[in-house]
Parts: C-alpha cells; structure tokens; sequence
DNA sequence: CAGCCATATCGATGAATGTCAATATGTGTG
DNA sequence: CACACATATTGACATTCATCGATATGGCTG
C-alpha cells in the first residue's frame, strides 16, 4: 500500500508550460494523470460536489454513505483517493472523520487542463 | 461498439451549478466522469499536450506516434477516446488523419470543476 | 488493377479498479 | 473493563482498460 504522491502546490504555480512549448514529457503526464484518475469516477465526482454543497464545507462518512448507494467501505475507499489526489482534506474529531475541499486545488486541477 | 456520448455544448451553458446548489446527481455525475475518464491517462495528456502545442494546432497520427514510445494502434485507440470525450477533432484528409483541439473544450471541463 | 502507405479495427492478455463482506481499529459511554 | 458505534483495512471477485500483434480499410501511385 503504497501511498500515492500528494499533488505539491509549487508543481506548475512557476507557469511550466507557457503558450507555445515543447509539450509535456512523460513524467509530467503520469504526476498529472494522478489527479484526473481520481476524478474519474461518477462515485468521487459526487462526494466531492456533497462535500462542497455542504453547510460547513464539510462532512462525515455518514453524511456521505447515506446518499450514495454504496457500502460504508466503498465510500471510505472513495474519500482515500480523493485525499491521496490531494483534493479533500481529513480530519478527525472524536469518533467521526469530517472530509472538507482542499481550498484551491479544484482550480490548480482546473488550471492544469488550460495550461496544458 | 457503442459509441460514448459526445459532449455537447448545452450540458452545462445553462450554469446548472450556481454557488451552493445541492449537488449533483448519478446521472450527471456518470456523464461528467466521462470527459475525466478520458483525461485520467498520461499518454492521453500527452497526446492532447503535443496537439496543441503543435505549430498549426493540429497533428496526424504519425506524428504523435514517434515520441510517444507505443504502437500506432495504441494511438490511434487513445486519440479516439479524445474524440469521443469531445476533446479532439478528427479532420482526414488523403490518407492522413489530423487531429486538433475541439475549441473551448478543455475550458469547459475546467469549469466542470471550478463549479462542482 | 496491383501494391504501398497511413490509419482503424479486432481479439487476446495482463494489469488496474470498483465493489462487497468480513474484520480490524479506535473512540466514547455505561 | 465491556460494549456500541464510526471508520478503516483486508481479501476476494468481476469488470474495465491499456496494450499489443494481426488484420482490415481506404486512398494514392505506378
């Protein structure tokens, strides 16, 4: 169980591919390919949009297993990609886990498709 | 062969996530994921990467095929994923396939995320 | 028309992934 | 300490997917 690489903010804040260069190379493409791989699942989409829609901008595996017809252990399965794509954040408060937004990085992912 | 949908321009004109709506539902979630489905691969970033950074926007297979350290049937299975995520154009002209940006396409992925 | 070239499709194969049931961990409460 | 509860981990299984070799398609040229 290796832990997948948390996604660093200074990865392209330098502007690494200004208009017009010579492309991406492969390594680039793999850090990169990290993040959409966790977005590509319908399950992560919407327990991101749960965990952003909520109130307090965040939420609790029961909050969020209730809503999404899946068993307890998939949807904590679901929020360990989410922080190991480095998009939510954990915490843990007494016996409850709240998951909320890492503020900023749906844009930096965002960012990284315009930039590409 | 069932062809995946294409992307089409209206999913989302309408703004249908303004700030703080409540969230999102299977069916739109399945069809977002798509479009990052077709992300979520490093030879595919690639791919889109040296499309665009090519001089005249746009590129045949045979080109993309050299610096990308797989076969040519690989390639041309990824560029028509791209395709059919909506990302890439297919032009063919002669014998050769040109392939470019769908314009506006990958800002309006970027804002399946600023607005999720 | 025959043959070459660029590209696409097919079929197979191994790897990655989503899901679940069972179980482990860890925390608050009686 | 014992139990209940919330969450995480494990192991297994089915499905999806990336890749390849072989082959098909379709255009250009002699």
């Amino acid at each position: 169980m290796e832990s997948l690489q948390i996604l660093e903010p200074a990865v392209d804040a330098s502007c690494c591919t200004p208009c017009g260069n010579p492309a991406m190379d492969a390594d680039e493409a793999q850090r990169r390919a990290l993040v959409f791989k966790a977005l590509a699942d319908p399950n992560r989409l919407r327990l991101l949009s749960i965990v952003k829609a909520g109130e307090s901008g965040e939420a609790c595996v029961c909050d969020l297993t209730e809503p999404m017809d899946l068993g307890q252990p998939t949807v904590s399965h679901h929020l360990k990609v989410l922080v190991e794509a480095g998009l939510l954040n954990r915490e843990k408060r007494g016996t409850w886990a709240y998951y909320s937004l890492v503020p900023g990085a749906l844009e930096e992912t965002a960012g990284l498709l315009t930039s590409l």
